[in-house]
DNA sequence: GTCTATACGCTGATAGAC
DNA sequence: GTCTATCAGCGTATAGAC
């Protein structure tokens, strides 16, 4: 319950402008009685963002193991950030620009668990080049371009409940592979 | 100088993150002295963002009211977005995150310019599909990743300045345009 | 577990001397 | 314009009664 309420919180008012005492009120007590329950601020935000680094993460170490073919480990990402998205939407929303609040050694670790992410998606995207299931695109523009909006997702999803899950794959699928001409 | 100082350490701390002294160290004097020039730490994100806003609605101003075909208006907004981030690196990285902390009427002010925007660009973006230029992918779904893609850009582009504009705009075109297949 | 009371550093901002 | 001194309020977090 705390989780939830502060994640919800640091996603509107970003982690420096949440105060324990909204948080508190949101859960329904004073201020004081969430440190029966946490340590501090930052533990929570640690909590929640490492988390979800551990999470994608994981995600990550299946699709590289799995046998699927590059193109295959491409859309099975893709299914993965649209998973959590819904799974977890408010922290999810987090990983675009609440990481910088993480004290050490949390924000180190989880920039390292960000750039493994972002160099083992980068490894499949090359390989679906080389596969020839992807045309000669510059990979590293490529990659950002697809996490871009991936990233973003949960921010734009929060204002567009109304698609379901496999239209939303289908239609991302569409822009980012088949691209829009 | 305080303008642009301020920038730097909204983009790097976020906004709350961010002390009057913050900004007074990195211009060089006290952090009363600030107070000679500016009315209020408020006011500094105010200006950042609105200029941004302003010129991003003058940029799509221009547009929509050129005799271009629809495909060449959604070029020119994608040159727009690289050429914004190029002059503008700090202030326009704000967008993403920091507008949540603009008070009122400020705010309104500038959710009601981004929306504007957003409608501007999903109107060139439909008569791309019906002009045959695009293919019927889902409008707004196309928007939101086409917008990933730009509004993440002077982020990754921090990280990635060994590549020119022109190259930038031809490899982002053909990734959202043509897509990785 | 909950609460009230409190410590105390830091914040944005002002006053006033130079 | 600059500075030093200062204020009032809010922030996180703790102590201790219940």
């Amino acid at each position: 319950m705390i989780l939830e309420t502060a994640a919800a919180l640091f996603r509107d008012k970003g982690f420096q402008a949440t105060s324990m005492k909204d948080i508190a009120v949101g859960v329904g007590v004073e201020a004081a009685s969430l440190y029966n329950h946490i340590k501090s601020k930052q533990e929570l935000l640690e909590q929640l963002l490492l988390v979800i680094a551990d999470r994608f993460t994981a995600g990550m170490t299946d699709v590289t193991a799995s046998s699927l073919s590059p193109k295959e480990k491409f859309e099975q990402l893709l299914r993965l950030h649209i998973r959590m998205t819904m799974e977890h939407p408010d922290s999810v929303a987090l990983i675009n620009s609440e990481w910088v609040h993480l004290a050490e050694p949390a924000r180190s670790r989880y920039k390292s668990l960000e750039s493994a992410y972002e160099r083992d998606f980068l490894t499949i995207l090359k390989a679906c080049i080389e596969a020839g299931d992807f045309q000669q695109v510059d990979p590293r523009i490529a990659l950002f371009s697809t996490l871009s909006t991936l990233r973003l997702l949960p921010i734009w999803y929060r204002k567009n409940k109304d698609i379901s899950p496999i239209d939303l794959e289908k239609h991302i699928m569409q822009c980012l592979v088949d691209g829009l001409r």
